[in-house]
RNA sequence: UGGGGCGUAGUCAAGUGGCUAAGACACAUGGUUUUGGUCCAUGCAUUCGCAGGUUCGAAUCCUGCCGCCCCAGCCA
């Protein structure tokens, strides 16, 4: 990449240029100055405690980014120093999810569990040092001692205790010689710091656990903030990128790789986290969904989670352009969902390869056309994509139209069919609708129509115009299938800030068609295919519940539906 | 009301003292179209939370105020 002629122009004028933010200016900076001998080492570290979802998402595409960009490394590293919740469930679940995104970690698979033995010495170095000590005081002390943000908390009884003494204490917690919360490895820094986070924090707690890797080798484990950054240090991690919420750590984070004698020293930054409306992205309320049958699983096409945004049909590119449209900052922020539904489209307008599906079947009959008949008509599978060829489609007697695509009294401005008037059967012929047959009830059950020898493949030697182009499957070729709609998990945009998120589950979220009637070609797709059925939308076969036999497909998005509009606004 | 952050369009977000405040999504209008899709064109902040001040010149600097978020887990 060659220097812009005039510095003033941004880089991102360049096509081939990252959108900058301020992480990358940072690391920019830090480049020019040389600074970490001009490395950019990152890495990601969720916790094994659930699944990923679309904000960690864009976590992952910052650190990988930056690495990516600037010729530097990635690591993927298990944030594992609490045995209670975590998982080795999760950890397989987690490697998919950064993988499918396209994150590289390479050979650097870490976990914080592979540093107990560092840690267990820099603590020991700390004691030492006079700058931590072993702590007797109950959880309820701890936390009455600690005081309040607005008045300075009390010294701990213990905290002048001799470092032989703490030191002794601390080896025999690390062979479980005391209960749980008998004692407490602590920091020594401000009881009166207006910072909570540096009133003397806790580094170990006693758990008689055993640990997902370590088993039962350990009695006390290290709490987050004595561990993410000696982990970044050990790993030679440059920029530590996190979420807002842990600016507050910062000045901790700090602290240890002051006291102890690390081998490099990686700097934190924080950039807020993604919310998106129509959904929920904590933790907590996610496996509420779950747990509570809201939904049928993490992986439920409707989740934010990314196994289920898989399932449902979304990609890796569209995720990727997503989250370099949203970019990065430090504003607390609500992204419109329409946002990644564009991100979406835009990918697979591109690359899914169009069909035929009719989703709420109404009966043709086209009376001037032999019953004996088969033709085979060629459609065009993605206009967008030249290279991506044609199919021949069977065109018989009997068609299935989409029930929306009749009116039998119909608005000006509806161009599709009604009686009387002529509209396109797709890649086939014009149809003039004759005759609406009715059922006893008054309902609509067929419609005979005739068509125009002349119009094969869609216009007619006279030029003659036609505003509607409908799409069809022929009745005895028809593939049936079940079609899963998917609709936003919540009806408001911002479902928790109205009492209980739960009251505000969108009722609509599925609709299933049980007998979509499908042109005969997709009833060769299997599981994970990606397609457009034209005029209503992208779907992909569902990885779980489709069978060849019956065939499932989950609504990735609408096509944008300016018709809807018109209508919604009379 | 201690500390740490953040306020630019409906939603994100560039911009860091000097031409008419980028871009995207959304929205609106028109055109093209064998998908009411795509595509193309146009419009969409006389103003940057508010009020003062400094300056020839302020979204950018200063002062004060207002609003929102985070921190008192032996969670991460």
């Amino acid at each position: 990449m060659s220097a812009p002629e005039d510095p003033r122009v941004p880089s991102r004028d360049d096509e081939s240029a990252e959108p900058s933010n301020f992480l990358r200016d940072i690391v920019l900076a830090d480049l020019e100055k040389g600074t970490h001998d001009g490395r950019v080492h990152t890495r990601f570290p969720p916790e094994p405690n659930g699944y990923l979802h679309i904000g960690h998402a864009k976590a992952v595409h910052i650190a990988w980014g930056l690495a990516s960009e600037f010729g530097g490394k990635f690591n993927l590293r298990f944030d594992d120093t609490n045995p209670e919740k975590e998982e080795t469930e999760f950890v397989e679940g987690i490697m998919e999810d950064v993988r499918w995104l396209g994150a590289d970690w390479e050979d650097r698979l870490f976990h914080a569990s592979d540093y107990f033995d560092q840690l267990y010495e820099w603590a020991q170095h700390l004691v030492r040092e006079g700058k931590a000590y072993v702590c007797s005081l109950t959880e309820d002390q701890v936390r009455e001692w600690r005081g309040t943000v607005k008045e300075p908390g009390r010294p701990s009884p213990d905290r002048d205790r001799p470092a032989a003494e703490s030191l002794d204490l601390l080896e025999r917690m690390k062979r479980g010689e005391f209960p749980e919360g008998r004692y407490t490895l602590r920091a020594r820094i401000d009881m009166a710091h207006p910072n909570m986070k540096m009133r003397d924090p806790l580094l170990y707690r006693i758990k008689h656990m055993a640990h997902h890797r370590t088993g039962d080798t350990w009695h006390i484990y290290p709490m987050y903030d004595y561990t993410h950054g000696q982990s970044d240090a050990i790993e030679g991690i440059t920029h530590s990128t996190c979420s807002l919420e842990f600016q507050v750590n910062r000045p901790l984070y700090d602290w240890f790789i002051e006291n102890l004698p690390v081998p490099h020293e990686p700097r934190q930054y924080e950039f807020a986290r993604l919310n998106l409306t129509y959904t929920v992205m904590s933790k907590r309320k996610l496996r509420r969904l779950v747990e509570e049958g809201h939904v049928s699983g993490w992986d439920d096409p409707r989740m934010p989670t990314l196994k289920a945004m898989r399932r449902r049909g979304y990609t890796p590119e569209a995720i990727e352009e997503f989250c370099d449209r949203i970019g990065v900052a430090k504003a607390d922020s609500t992204v419109d969902f329409s946002l990644l539904e564009w991100a979406v489209r835009e990918h697979l307008n591109r690359v899914a390869p169009r069909y035929m599906a009719v989703l709420r079947p109404l009966k043709v009959v086209i009376t001037n056309y032999p019953e004996d008949r088969v033709e085979m008509v060629d459609c065009v599978n993605n206009p967008e994509d030249a290279s991506a060829g044609t199919r021949q489609v069977p065109f018989s007697r009997e068609l299935w139209i989409e029930r929306d695509d009749f009116r039998e009294e119909a608005p000006r401005k509806f161009f599709r069919l009604k009686p009387g008037s002529e509209v396109r059967l797709k890649h086939a012929y014009y149809i003039t609708c004759d005759e609406v047959i009715k059922d006893e009830a008054g309902e609509i059950v067929e419609l005979r129509c005739s068509y125009d020898p002349e119009s094969r493949g869609g216009s007619t030697p006279d030029g003659r115009k036609v505003r509607g182009t409908l799409h069809w499957v022929s009745c005895q070729h028809a593939v049936a299938a079940e079609v899963r709609l998917y609709d936003h998990l919540f009806r408001d945009p911002f479902p928790e800030e109205s009492g209980d998120f739960l009251e505000n589950l969108n009722p609509r979220s599925l609709e299933i068609v049980e007998d979509a009637r499908l042109e005969p070609a997709l009833g060769e797709l299997t599981r994970g295919d990606r397609v457009q059925f034209m005029r209503n939308g992208y779907f992909c076969v569902d990885t779980v519940d489709s069978t060849p036999g019956r065939l499932v497909f989950n609504r990735t998005a609408t096509l944008k539906d300016t018709w809807a509009k018109i209508q919604a606004r009379g």
